[in-house]
DNA sequence: TCTGGGGTCCTAGGACCC
DNA sequence: TCTGGGGTCCTAGGACCC
């Protein structure tokens, strides 16, 4: 018997968001439901009654807010803590299900297909689809094909011809291939935004089979090597391997809105303590050192010409670390260079970067000493917050303003990691 | 009035070197 | 008048992803 072609499965979770939250309120289930951004600034999932009121992703929530009030629609703010737990569930399941798994985000994974015949890929596909339901109780869609360009245009399709499809599409024949290519518009195709749907169309590049028939050589030429990658995938040839886990980040970030508007330097610099505290926790988690800290605070993007600014330092660190105190000190540092007075800041942050491994760094002789107990200091710190919920031991600094904290005025309970949330037997 | 946050990869162009 | 060329490294910015 002739081995199967390798074949590549993307698995998402529809409405991610939401169908977490639908999770413990299923009385809403054929109800319009979204969930906001931080801030509760705009719509960042829908479930399939929403989309048909004609609510867009990222639409703003002040053109959403009188569907609410009015009850036609429930709204959430996000509560990514509850939204990571259940993810970590679907995954753990997901991972019996296949040789390989590669994690993409909170809400898709790749599973390598290897070993599996071709003719029991969709009754897989629906098998998987049935087991993540009964055990999570969260619904998601399959898409199968031997490229991973290919195996999401499978998943769209899937979506997009649901319930007819039964939320799973197998791409491997390459019948099927070419009608669904002649099908999908070129921006539904990965890695192909919205810039680049504009140039193509100019180029009378409309449909995912045109871009699929282009000469490589050429996109290479004009758009670079990941758009020629991107249509010799969709052409079934492959160039994108389901990976293991990832590595380590090489960059962390940690930026957030203010709730409103905010002017004073103690306020600004409140809020960039506390989020350089959350990214140096995640810098440990990885377990490693950073040897560079940006710093920036900016008005809204919307600001009227004139009132508007934007600031930002980078800041190096004499020697690697990993340590809080240090990194806030240095980008308070930075937050005095670039702060003005006048501007009505909307939005602040830090970004680590240039990192090395914590246990493979070797201070050099002429370093300046670390700060003594660093090490244990951190760790203890974030093991009281890990058991007792985040910011329970923190720094003076993230106390010393206020008024930038997000608005979560829609906030669900955290059901599976917030003992007094958890949800009632039933 | 009100418009998310956190990532990755690629490329062009400058600095620098021989 | 005419003013090397090629390699490497780094960074900023652009584009994409979810």
């Amino acid at each position: 018997m002739r081995p199967a072609p390798p074949a590549i499965s993307i698995i998402d979770v529809n409405s991610c968001y939401v169908s977490i939250e639908l999770l413990f309120k299923p009385w809403l289930r054929n109800r319009a439901c979204i969930v906001l951004s931080n801030n509760d600034s705009a719509c960042v999932a829908r479930n399939s009654h929403a989309k048909a009121l004609g609510i867009r992703m990222g639409q703003p929530w002040h053109e959403i807010a009188h569907l609410v009030r009015s009850g036609q629609v429930h709204a959430f703010s996000s509560c990514y803590e509850l939204y990571q737990d259940m993810s970590n569930r679907i995954m753990a399941v997901l991972a019996t299900q296949a040789p390989r798994i590669e994690v993409y985000s909170i809400d898709e994974a790749w599973l390598d297909l290897s070993g599996l015949p071709e003719s029991e890929y969709a009754a897989w596909g629906r098998d998987v689809r049935d087991t993540v339901l009964r055990q999570v109780g969260i619904p998601v869609g399959v898409g199968i094909g031997p490229t991973k360009t290919l195996a999401k245009l499978a998943n769209w399709a899937a979506k997009t011809w649901a319930p007819k499809t039964g939320w799973v599409v197998d791409l491997s024949d390459p019948c099927r291939q070419a009608r669904l290519l002649k099908l999908a518009p070129v921006e539904e195709v990965w890695g192909i935004g919205p810039r680049l749907t504009r140039r193509l169309a100019d180029m009378g590049v409309k449909t995912a089979w045109e871009l699929a028939k282009m000469d490589a050589r050429l996109l290479r030429r004009i758009f670079g090597v990941t758009v020629e990658r991107t249509a010799r995938e969709l052409a079934g040839e492959r160039c994108f391997e389901v990976g293991e886990s990832p590595g380590p980040k090489q960059m962390i970030a940690a930026t957030r809105s203010f709730g409103r508007k905010i002017t004073r330097y103690e306020d600004i610099a409140a809020a960039i303590a506390t989020h350089t505290v959350r990214a140096a926790a995640k810098l440990r988690a990885q377990g490693s050192l950073c040897q560079c800290l940006q710093v920036f605070a900016r008005t809204s993007a919307f600001a009227k010409q004139g009132q508007s600014y934007s600031g930002q330092r980078i800041v190096a660190l004499p020697c690697p670390t990993d340590d809080s105190r240090t990194l806030v000190s240095a980008a308070l540092e930075g937050l005095a260079h670039l702060y003005r007075e006048g501007p009505r800041y909307a939005k602040a942050g830090i970004v680590l970067s240039q990192f090395v491994a914590g246990d493979r760094y070797t201070p050099d002789l002429f370093a300046p000493p670390p700060r003594p107990k660093s090490h244990d200091l951190m760790r203890a710190m974030d093991a009281i917050n890990a058991k007792m919920g985040r910011a329970t031991v923190r720094l003076a600094r993230e106390d010393a303003g206020h008024g930038w904290q997000m608005r979560r005025e829609l906030l669900s309970p955290r059901y599976t990691t917030v003992w007094e949330d958890l949800a009632p037997a039933g």
